[in-house]
Order: structure tokens, then C-alpha cells, then sequence
RNA sequence: GCCCGGGUGGCGGAACUGGUAGACGCGCUGGAUUCAAAAUCCAGUUCUUUCGGGAGUGCGGGUUCGAUUCCCGCCCCGGGUACCA
């Protein structure tokens, strides 16, 4: 009987299915293991071959943790809130939760088909209400809650009420605005709600407040830092402008420091982490207090090099700094504010596209040194930026290229504060130079003089020792309409919880889902979108006002790995016991494109709900593997320009030509299907070649990413159809390292084909039936056997999936060599293999007789004692190349190896009667003798 | 510019803590089987060679009996980030 792949697979994932052989419980005495796939956004597009390859991974890591004795873990769910969906939406009138549950459908019937052993019980769409009733309820607790500095953790807010009725907030060290007046108790007692309320707000993790954000105009909506590449929005790569707007945002640079010492906890990559501390960003220096000169102003800088303050010759303010205004004289308010009004005109991409141009104007102002009481002259440059730092730095031509350039350019002086260096040459930027005319610095190097300049700035009261973070505040809000609603209403303009019994605060129906007349989000369009706190929604005209924005995209990818623990309760967004049972993920895969924005979002989640005591762990996963990113092979055709004539690849150079991408499906190999070509458009039906010499039309190659407008999408079904579930797997293993980018090659998939036809012959006889022996297996067979556990165990111990498809290879190979069909050899390797090719393996596993399914089955133990060999070869060096080999009984001493080498003809040639400096054995190595 | 990765046959890629470089697969070449094709099987496949060998893991040095692996200096590719003070 032939390996029929359709048939058996379609069996399988039925029986699956229906036994439910993939139900994860909790209550089990085994030790638990959770692997989790970033879930996908159910686009329209459907899944290309790309995809499953971090599924295919994760799924071999669940099957084979079950078989090591694991309660495992492995879910899968749906991100379905997003801007496609919303997109559709707003051009056809389609509601979007309609798109949303097609592509659904669509995306789990192409997962089906694939044989991953999810548990489809605790499925989740981030889109439906039971789902983000939870993910609102969350937000209110980072509504209530914020961030004392000295605990290190997020509090109650009621605990901050209590201090400041107590003390005021004098004493109070924490994440907050940067505008927080201070006050006393009494003076807090005598605040109204509203201003209460104002103060609080400041306070909030989860907070309002008018700041400068990411505005899109094509879109419609704000951006997120990490969705803003370039000036331009990730999405569509639309102009993005800043704009100051109320806007409800998340105190995520409370947990900067945690975020970054926390790095050193989990097992992610290097790479990854170094991305992750970039953007975080940290730096150490000092806030250096400058008195403006004549008057009461004083001008706060950060610095990371306190220790070259001799060598301030002038000070920079961000263009729109505060104190501008004020500090300007009458003689210079014209050129200031024309300026000013030039660099805000201005959007971040042309800024940064003009990067080079030195711009800048003097506000007429002077501050005093602290040091050396010299008046320096006071600027305002677009190279200091308002929203890093204080906005104002010292600047140091002798010390930054930067500033070096703007002295350079504004005919500033550079005083030199270092030894043997000429500053009409440049900056000295590192810290290997020696001070001078740095007074009690003089001789030292940066290291010693940043401590002890932090210690004169201290002793003088001027400033301190400050860490500063280039993390900014996650913009939390969307003028969006198909996301989770921000469960908030407006009490006489005070912005309150939506209370827990009327959660969810579900997507009121609108008329259009664009934005209102006035600008408003597509929420302010529906009638009944007002709250009473007794009774819940109401029509507009009762009660107040609800939140007209929705979260972002990242809001319900933030905790979803928690909902998977316990994904049907509807008391909490996780039991205690559950989630104290299921703790973080043990295995993350997904794509590294995430860095800086889910994969830090998630953690910034884990760690408050840790410190609200919902969850014991601090870290959402322990080991992360980025999948790389499977690309297209595009295929081109080239057309003579002007014609409708196309010449093959190899006679291009000489003519001139378009080249135009062809339908890789066209194409097998590199030679294409003449016929489909011209049948493919209208415009080809009468297309003429110039074949290559054997007559075929060939292709020329590109790879790029995978995508219907360069027609190198490859449908896993069609595979699935060709070469079956457990081929598609195996080849997409056997492809290279998970890490790594790399581009499809169907061809190359009749290697693993081959093997799985290899493998079902193992357990049929000539005849074509299925024929085990019981007998007893050779030493062989079974050194073939185990050679392949030893490897596989340690490569999936190490999620290496490559290279354990070679090692079975290789021991299929060596059994049909051997004409092995010993049932004790086969039924392990089928056990073996059921982690990446599973269906063959379940068909195989029960014709070997068992009941139960092949996935309750036990990892086959690996014994040493059948690979030690009776003898061993040693190949035998002089001076480091290999002259002969030598073969000895494997037991061999050192010293037999030495005198059966030092005896052997070959070796007495290459000797010619010398003594040999050094022989050297390694045990099962090598010899080396040393003339 | 800075910070991370990485450079191995025609191709994808192996090589554990320094120990016979190129496993395994694709492709290619030759052969067997077949009326023929598919499929299958066998042999070969880093380069070079006067068939003894010689050279070879981006380039140049170093450590070592021995280096793809460790160290120093370059070059190139990929990713991240960028007036970040």
C-alpha cells in the first residue's frame, strides 16, 4: 500500500478533533510547559506559506514536551481588532466584526489543515466582548493605580489620596507629570473634586493629558512612537506631524528602569534585548541648574558629561523650550519668533531630511557659570529636541560634534579642556582625554571627573546626579472606531471608571464608521453613547458623556498569554489558580518586528498587574525565539521595451528591457509555462519569445517579500494538495535556522517527500502489506536508532528543528540499508518523528497496533551502550595534517594508541629515524605527532 | 555615525566545550530499470593536479601540535537606532 498523504491526513486531524487529544487541564501532577505563538491578525489576504513557520516550530516544541512527560500549554487566538477590517468597513458599510469572523473562518480552516496541536478550547479574539471586557477592566485598574518611586512598584490610588490628605505631596516620590505642582495637606483639603481630580490625573497610570503626539492626517488617527518609521506611518507609509492634542495615555516610563533590569531575567535574544534597551534608552549623567543672567529664570540641563562643564561656551533651548519667551530680549523677539515659527512648521520627516543644515538665532539672553561666573550667551537650535532631556543642553564645542558644529557655524568660540588637542580640528567625543583648564578636574580622566563634578554641581546646590530614559509615554487612544472602547465618562468634565457590572462597554453602532463632521472619532456618531452610573448606557441627552476614543492595537495583545490560562471565565480576567498553576510562557515564538512595541507592552502589563498582586509572574515569557521571515522567490519575465516580445534571462544583456514580475506559479523552476504566460492577461494572448538555446523560456529571480502585487505568494494549501501536511512541516524545518530569514523553494521539497515514502516502506513488505517482526534487533539497528534519539533529544533540548530532519534521514536511510523492520526499532522511531510529521506518524503508530494516540506516547530513552564501538579509527597527524588512519580496539589506552602509532610502518617513514618533540592523543580524537 | 548579528561548494545549510571542514537536502553529471516517461535505485559532485599531492571556511596578521571555532586589525552583508545632549 502506498503513502497516501491526503487521506491519512484528513484522518488524522478528524480523529484529533474529536478525541480532543490536545485539551490542556490544570489539574495534573505533571510539570507544566507553555508554548505560545503570537497570535496572527486574520487579514483577508489568508495565510501564505510564510507563516506557519513559527506555528510549525512551537507545535513540534508542544508535541515534544508531551512526549517528555510535560502538561503542556499551546492555544492559539485572533488580534481581530485592526485597520483592515475598518478600512473594508468604511468603503463598503460592512460591519466590521462581519469581515473579521470570515477571514477567521478562513485562517482556521489553513491552520487545520496543517495538524497543530492547539487547544482550539481556549480560543480568544481580542474583538469579542467576553474577551475585552477584560482588557477595559485592566485598564481601569491602570486608572487606579500609580507609580511610587520608592516601593518600586505601581500602588492603589487610594493610597496617594490617603498620603496627600495626610502630608500633601511634598514627600511623595513618584512617576508623574512633569508639571505636578507641590502642595500641603491643608492646601489639598481645600481643592474642589475637579482639581483633585487634575492632580490625580497626574498621577495615573493610565492618564489624560494634552501632550505632543504622533498625528497622522491620512489615517486619522495618532501613532504610537514604534508605528512612526522615518516620518512616516508604518501603516501605509502616510506623513505623520506632530500636534499637541488631550489624549489618554500610559505611564509605561514608570516601569523604564524594570523594564530594562528585567532584560537580565529572561532568555531572549541579543539582539532583541539590545533593541529593547535602545529604545528604553537609558542614560546616566546630571541636571545642571544655569541662572539666567538679570533675572529669576533658571535653565535646567541634562548632560552625560558633567565633567567637561569648563568647556561651555554657550547654551542651547530646544526651539519651543518654555522659557524662550521669556528669556528673549526686545532685540531679538523678531528673529527668535520667526524661528520658532519656521521649525514648527516644519514635520518631523523634513526635519530630519535636512538634518545637516545648522540652524539656529541667540535670544539675547545670558546665563551666569556656576563655575567660573562667565556670562553665556543663551540659543535656541532645532538640534535640541524639547522632548528628550530638559530640552536644554550646555553646549560643549570641545567635547560634541554637534555643538563643535554649531560654534563652528555661529562663529562661537571652543575653549579646549583637554591635553594635546586642537579643537580647530573637532570634538574630542570619547573619554580618553586628559582635563585641563578644568580647575579641580585638571589631569583627570572622564571617569574620575564625572564623579567628581557631580559632587561640586551637589555641593553647590546647582543640580545632581539624574537618570534620563529616551522611552517616552505609550500613547494610549485612537480616533478610531474598531477597537476596545476606553471604558471612561465625563462627570462635569471629570473622567471616571465605567463601573465593573457594566463591563463590557461594548461598540455602540454607527451610521458610518468614519470620523464626524467636527473631526470627532466614529464613536461621537452613535445615539446612544452616554452613561448613567446606575444604569448603564443611555441615550445621549442623560447621563454623561463616554469616551469617544478606542485603544490601540497593542491594548489586547498585552495580556492575552493570561486569558489562555483560563480563557472562559467571566468572574476575572484570570483565576489565581489558574494563572499561578500556568505562570509565564515558557516558550514565545513569533516575529522580532515586535520589539519595540508588543513585546514591550506585554511586559509593561505583566509587571503592574505582578505588583496589583493579580499575577505571580514579573516577566510574561522566560525563552523567546524570533522566527525569521520566509520570502518570496519572485519570478520576471523581460520585455523588449516597445514591443511584446520577451527574451530569456540569459540573452537579456542584449536588448533593452522591463522587467516584469510573472506569476510564480507559472514558473517551475526557472523555466516558464509558455502557454499560462499568454493566457494569464489579454495584453500576452499574442506575446512572442526569444527562448534560450534549448528552447525554454527562463526566468529571472528576485526575493522580496512575499505579496500578491509581486505575484510570489505561495498558498500552504496548494502544498498541503501536492505534498501532503507532514511534507509542508517538515520542509519548512528543513529550510535552515528558525532565526533566519530566508526564501521559499518549492522545488526542494521532493527531498523530505522522499523521505516520508522511505519512511511508511520501512513497515511494509514486498508484497506491499504492513509487516512488523517481533524479533529481537541487531546491535545495528539498533546503534541506527539511537545514534538518531541522541541527536534529536539534544536539538530539540536546544530548539534546533533543522538539523534533527537530516538525523532522521540519515536513520531511515541506515534501517532500509539494513532492512530493518523490527517492531521495538520502528515503533520508537515513529515516536521520534510524530513531532514535526505527525499524521504519518498517528497512521503508523496505529497500525503498530496501539490505542491511544501516538501523541500519549513516551519519548524513547537514549542508551549509550548500543553506540560504543568495538574499535575506533584514529586518524594520525604530522605536524597537523592527516597522513593515515589507524584502526584499534575502542578500550585502547593511551599508551596503545602511542607504541601501535610509534610501531606502524607508515609513521617509521614519515619519522626517518628522528624522535618525534610531542605525541598527543585525544581519546576517540586524534593523533598528532610533532617532528 | 553608534549598537547588535553574520560572511563556509552551483544553492539551502552541517560541524558539540579548538580535534579528519562541507553532514543532510536541492541542483547537476553519469549509469541501472523502462517501449518511453514518471517513480525508484547506484556512482560522482569544494577547487586544482603531472594523480604523489597541493590549496581551501570574506581579507591580513597572531596564539596553538592543530583554528570555521580563540585574539588583533581591515573589508563586505543584514538588522536596530539616530541631531538622545
Amino acid at each position: 500500500m502506498e503513502y497516501n498523504f491526503e487521506a491519512i491526513e484528513k484522518k488524522w486531524q478528524e480523529y484529533w478533533a474529536e478525541h480532543q487529544n490536545f485539551k490542556a487541564n490544570e489539574n495534573s501532577d505533571k510539570p507544566k510547559y507553555y508554548v505560545l505563538d503570537m497570535f496572527p491578525y486574520p487579514s483577508g489576504a489568508g495565510l501564505h506559506v510564510g507563516h506557519p513557520l513559527g506555528y510549525i516550530a512551537s507545535d513540534i516544541v508542544a508535541r515534544y514536551k508531551r512526549l517528555k512527560g510535560f502538561n503542556v500549554l499551546h492555544p492559539m487566538g485572533y488580534d481581530s481588532f485592526g485597520l483592515p477590517a475598518e478600512q473594508y468597513a468604511i468603503q463598503t458599510g460592512q460591519h466590521p466584526a462581519i469581515t473579521t469572523e470570515t477571514n477567521i473562518a478562513r485562517y482556521r480552516e489553513q491552520l487545520d489543515r496543517l495538524g497543530f496541536s492547539f487547544d482550539w478550547d481556549r480560543e480568544i479574539r481580542t474583538s469579542d466582548p467576553s474577551y475585552f471586557k477584560w482588557t477595559q477592566w485592566i485598564f481601569i485598574q491602570l486608572f487606579n493605580a500609580w507609580y511610587s518611586n520608592d516601593v518600586k512598584k505601581a500602588r492603589p490610588i487610594q493610597d496617594l489620596i490617603d498620603i496627600f490628605e495626610l502630608d500633601g505631596n511634598v514627600m511623595v516620590d513618584a512617576t508623574c507629570d512633569e508639571d505636578t505642582p507641590s502642595f500641603t495637606a491643608a492646601e489639598w483639603k481645600t481643592f474642589d473634586e475637579k482639581q483633585q481630580e487634575d492632580i490625580l490625573l497626574k498621577y495615573r497610570l493610565a492618564y489624560l493629558s494634552e501632550s505632543v503626539v504622533n498625528w497622522c492626517p491620512a489615517l486619522g488617527t495618532v501613532l504610537a512612537n514604534d508605528e512612526v518609521k522615518d516620518g512616516l506611518s508604518e501603516r501605509g507609509g502616510h506623513p505623520v506631524e506632530q500636534r499637541s492634542m488631550m489624549q489618554w495615555s500610559m505611564r509605561i516610563t514608570a516601569y523604564a528602569d524594570r523594564l530594562l533590569t528585567g532584560l537580565d531575567t529572561i532568555d531572549w535574544s541579543d539582539s532583541l534585548k539590545e533593541i529593547q534597551r535602545n529604545w528604553i534608552g537609558k542614560s546616566k549623567g546630571a541636571s545642571v541648574f544655569f541662572n539666567v543672567a538679570n533675572s529669576d529664570h533658571q535653565i535646567e540641563v541634562f548632560t552625560t558629561r558633567p565633567d567637561t562643564i569648563y568647556g561651555v561656551s554657550f547654551m542651547v533651548l530646544a526651539p519651543d523650550h518654555e522659557l524662550v519667551e521669556q528669556i528673549t530680549t526686545s532685540d531679538r523677539k523678531e528673529a527668535v519668533e520667526a524661528y520658532q515659527e519656521q521649525t514648527a512648521k516644519k514635520s518631523e520627516r523634513e526635519r530630519m531630511a535636512d538634518a545637516k543644515t545648522i540652524s539656529g538665532e541667540f535670544t539675547g539672553a545670558y546665563v551666569v557659570h556656576p563655575f567660573t561666573q562667565e556670562q553665556i550667551p543663551v540659543w535656541i537650535g532645532d538640534y535640541v529636541l524639547s522632548g528628550y532631556g530638559t530640552g536644554a543642553i550646555m553646549a560643549v564645542p570641545a567635547g560634541d560634534q554637534r555643538d563643535w558644529n554649531f560654534a563652528n557655524h555661529f562663529d562661537l568660540p571652543i575653549p579646549n579642556i583637554f591635553e594635546n588637542h586642537d579643537v580647530s580640528e573637532g570634538p574630542l567625543e570619547d573619554k580618553t582625554g586628559v582635563l585641563t583648564n578644568s580647575d579641580f578636574m585638571n589631569g583627570l580622566k572622564a571617569k574620575k571627573a564625572i564623579s567628581k563634578a557631580i559632587d561640586a554641581i551637589y555641593q553647590k546646590s546647582i543640580g545632581s546626579a539624574t537618570t534620563n530614559f529616551k522611552l517616552r509615554d505609550a500613547v494610549f487612544g485612537r480616533q478610531r472606531y474598531w477597537g476596545e472602547p476606553i471604558p471612561i465618562y465625563y462627570e462635569n468634565g471629570i473622567p471616571k471608571p465605567i463601573k465593573d457590572e457594566h463591563l463590557p462597554l461594548e461598540l455602540p453602532e454607527v451610521d458610518k464608521y468614519l470620523p464626524t463632521e467636527d473631526g470627532e472619532p466614529p464613536l461621537a456618531r452613535a445615539d446612544k453613547w452616554n452613561y448613567h452610573p446606575e444604569k448603564g448606557i443611555v441615550a445621549n441627552g442623560e447621563g454623561f458623556p463616554i469616551e469617544t476614543t478606542t485603544m490601540p492595537g497593542w491594548a489586547g495583545s498585552s495580556w492575552y498569554y493570561l486569558r489562555y490560562q483560563d480563557a472562559k471565565n467571566t468572574e476575572a480576567f484570570v483565576e489565581a489558580d489558574k494563572t499561578n498553576y500556568w505562570g509565564a510562557v515558557d516558550l514565545y515564538m513569533g516575529g522580532a518586528e515586535h520589539a519595540t512595541g508588543h513585546l514591550l507592552y506585554v511586559r509593561f502589563w505583566t509587571k503592574f498587574l505582578h505588583d496589583m498582586d493579580l499575577i505571580p509572574v514579573d516577566e510574561p515569557a522566560k525563552k523567546l525565539i524570533n522566527q525569521g521571515m520566509i520570502q518570496g522567490q519572485s519570478k520576471l519575465v523581460y520585455r523588449i521595451n516597445g514591443t511584446n516580445e520577451f527574451v530569456t534571462a540569459s540573452k537579456r544583456v542584449d536588448y533593452d528591457t522591463t522587467a516584469i514580475h510573472v506569476d510564480v506559479n507559472f514558473v517551475n523552476g526557472d523555466s516558464m509555462d509558455i502557454e499560462r504566460f499568454k493566457n494569464w492577461r489579454s495584453e500576452y494572448n499574442n506575446a512572442t519569445f526569444i527562448f534560450e538555446d534549448d528552447g525554454t523560456y527562463q526566468c529571472g529571480t528576485e526575493v522580496e517579500k512575499m505579496s500578491k502585487r509581486w505575484y510570489n505568494v505561495v498558498n500552504p494549501d496548494d502544498i498541503c494538495a501536492s505534498h501532503g501536511a507532514d511534507a509542508l512541516r517538515l520542509h519548512e524545518m528543513f529550510l535552515g535556522p528558525i532565526e533566519l530569514h530566508k526564501p521559499w523553494n518549492t522545488k526542494g521539497i521532493d527531498g523530505v517527500s522522499k523521505f516520508l515514502r522511505k519512511l511508511w516502506r520501512l513497515f511494509f513488505n514486498e508484497a506491499g502489506e504492513f509487516e512488523v517482526s517481533d524479533d529481537e534487533p541487531t546491535k545495528a539497528e539498533y546503534k541506527a536508532l539511537h545514534k538518531c534519539i541522541q541527536k534529536v533529544e539534544d536539538e530539540f533540548d536546544r530548539f534546533v528543528f533543522n538539523t534533527s530532519v537530516s538525523h532522521f534521514m540519515i536513520c531511515v536511510n541506515e534501517l532500509t540499508e539494513l532492512n530493518c523492520n523490527k517492531r521495538n526499532i520502528l515503533e520508537q522511531l515513529t515516536v521520534l518523528v510524530s513531532c514535526h510529521a505527525p499524521h504519518i506518524s498517528e497512521e503508523l503508530w496505529k497500525r503498530l497496533g496501539n490505542d491511544k494516540s501516538v501523541t500519549t506516547a513516551v519519548f524513547p530513552e537514549f542508551k549509550e551502550a548500543y553506540l560504543i564501538e568495538n574499535e575506533y579509527t584514529y586518524p594520525v597527524s604530522f605536524n597537523g595534517k592527516v597522513r593515515f588512519k589507524l584502526t584499534l580496539p575502542a578500550d585502547a589506552s593511551k599508551e596503545d594508541v602511542e607504541s601501535a602509532v610509534m610501531s606502524n610502518e607508515q609513521a617509521t617513514k614519515w619519522l626517518d629515524g628522528k624522535e618525534p618533540k610531542k605525541v598527543i592523543v585525544v581519546p576517540k580524537r586524534i593523533v598528532n605527532i610533532v617532528l
